[in-house]
DNA sequence: CATGAATGAGAGTTCATTCAT
DNA sequence: GATGAATGAACTCTCATTCAT
């Protein structure tokens, strides 16, 4: 039988798989608290009580999305994307995926959101998010951008690399945000005027 | 007998305030979908039977919660509050101040957020919002205030004000968002990183 | 100070009467189990718990409208005012006009049937009910009028009285039944039909 | 394996049928607005909470509680089981099986006589009473059995089998309230008396 | 007399969880 | 593995009642 990359596929994982990709959607709609297994269950076909032979207890569950949203993510996987071109070219093309998965997948930012939200009063997610700091790493991979343009002069000289990567990083999660608090500029338009703004 | 500004201020007016101040900070630590009428009378101090002498019912309750976050909220009145000095400084001072407040009072952020992501479902939040559009406002402050300084030789001259606000309120609504994605820099730090690219 | 006949009626006596009849709308619409002290208070123009001023309890406020239904109520007066005429002629007016009173205002046989269904378990009620026997009044009324019209050869030699104003009462207590379970033959019809077996 | 005409009669179908019938016992005794689902669960020997899994809402158990008490009731039946004998005889047998019924099962009368009552104000009921006509159904087999007994020479010839009929079940409707107003004479002296009427 | 404010018991309903099958 | 059935805690809301003013 075939096996893919994750391993051995069984009946189980996938409906595990279904049931977390469920939840993943149900915490995007009505937020962590909002989150109800039966619904869950419901959409996956399955009977409620059913989910509790996949996953013991609701936090169960919720943790596997943890889990999930924070390692399999949007904010993860894109630094590796963006590794060929000029700084310029790259930073660009990065911003712009960026954007593009907030606008058409907003779950994503909005399940990431909504756990780093409880993450003061829940330990178990800062626990998470100290495993996985993909905010670090994100951060780590622009700063390496913004000084690569810096010395390729493609971007202004009194740059400072750490501070305008942590610019970035904010004005990106503002547009996540601004998916509910809309601000009259596109998206693509101020990404621009950034970049331009970066430049000099 | 001495008057406030707010008219007679009767016990049931501040009982009613109470409550919608506890309803807010729980919404603040819970979301929306976490409020429990139990939790915000016992806040107050009051069984949770007299909630309902107060408000009919629990959306009645959110509702006066989401007036008095839209209209009282940080956003609203900082704008008005920053008319003198030069432009830079005054777009400096309202960055810091709207800064400061969500560093100290995260709470206005966090039910501003949890109010407009609901939108998209429930009518009378967008309807709320649309009476007190407050991101508008907002930005028409901020496109005069980048006008001026243009005019003025303060800000660069290739700026786009519409864009230019925009970004600024994006970067500010990340900031919001940064109280649980931290990023590594301080907010004054970019801030200021920020006003001098405005300066070209 | 004018008295009438009901003694002294003070603010207080007026203002216990409304609450009563308000009560017995009330009960009318929504049954003895539906009653609502807020909604009677409010009919009246009062806060609800000005009620309790009046009637200390919900229970005695009921055991006021018992006491009124039974010994004001329709059924008591009708007998009293058919005492002149031919016998056949007495009982014809007797029954329209109880027919007529059931069809015009329900509120009555439905207070009166309201009470009565709950005497089994009820024993305060079962005592009124034998304090004000108005069901054998009102039989002992209709003995003597058939007993009259036998005599005087208006009604049938084979009547048996005891028996013939059971039958009517029964009767009577089945239209206003059929206030709600409607039969397509008319009261009054129906009426003039028993009256002619009643001739022979 | 034997089949019953009710069809395969689950676990679950009993359940609900207990649950109907327990309504119908408290409904009997409290009134539809005295009707707690509490009570009824604790009958059947349930958690209130259980009752949920069956009728998803108060309302719908009700609204069983009704097409039983309409479709399955005392009244729609009886007229079907007096199909044999000369008129005069099955008219006495349908009356005093009726009669019989009301007093030895006061539930059916009570629990009809209720649903009808709110009948005005309810049209989900009103609904139901027109998806079941019962009371014509039955005039409809009172009116066939005078006309009848009437070419039969059984019955008086200026007898009108439509307001006949209808007196009949106006009569048999008092029966029913009788038993909780009660009448002096006998419900079968009654019958006979009004029977003899009916010869003439 | 009358009201505003508060309460606690109890109502219907929801929900995560358990258990026998 | 999967389901039907059951539970109990918790939730929102209602209602009669009380008490200070």
């Amino acid at each position: 039988m075939a096996r893919t990359a994750h391993g051995p596929t069984t009946h189980a994982d996938e409906r595990r798989h279904a049931l977390i990709q469920a939840a993943y959607q149900s915490i995007a709609r009505h937020g962590l608290e909002g989150l109800r297994t039966r619904e869950v269950a419901a959409q996956v076909g399955l009977d409620h009580s059913t989910l509790h032979y996949y996953f013991p207890t609701k936090v169960a569950l919720i943790e596997a999305v943890a889990e999930y949203a924070v390692f399999q993510g949007l904010l993860v996987n894109v630094p590796r994307d963006h590794q060929e071109g000029s700084p310029a070219a790259r930073l660009h093309e990065f911003l712009l995926t960026l954007q593009r998965n907030m606008r058409e997948e907003p779950t994503h930012f909005l399940v990431l959101y909504e756990l780093a939200r409880y993450t003061p009063q829940e330990p178990a997610l800062r626990e998470l998010f100290q495993r996985q700091p993909f905010m670090t790493s994100w951060h780590r991979f622009l700063v390496l951008l913004l000084h690569e343009g810096i010395e390729a002069g493609e971007f202004r000289a009194d740059l400072d690399p750490e501070i305008g990567a942590s610019i970035f990083m904010t004005f990106m999660l503002g547009l996540g945000t601004s998916l509910f608090m809309p601000v009259p500029a596109g998206a693509e338009q101020m990404i621009e005027h950034l970049e331009r703004w970066l430049r000099g």
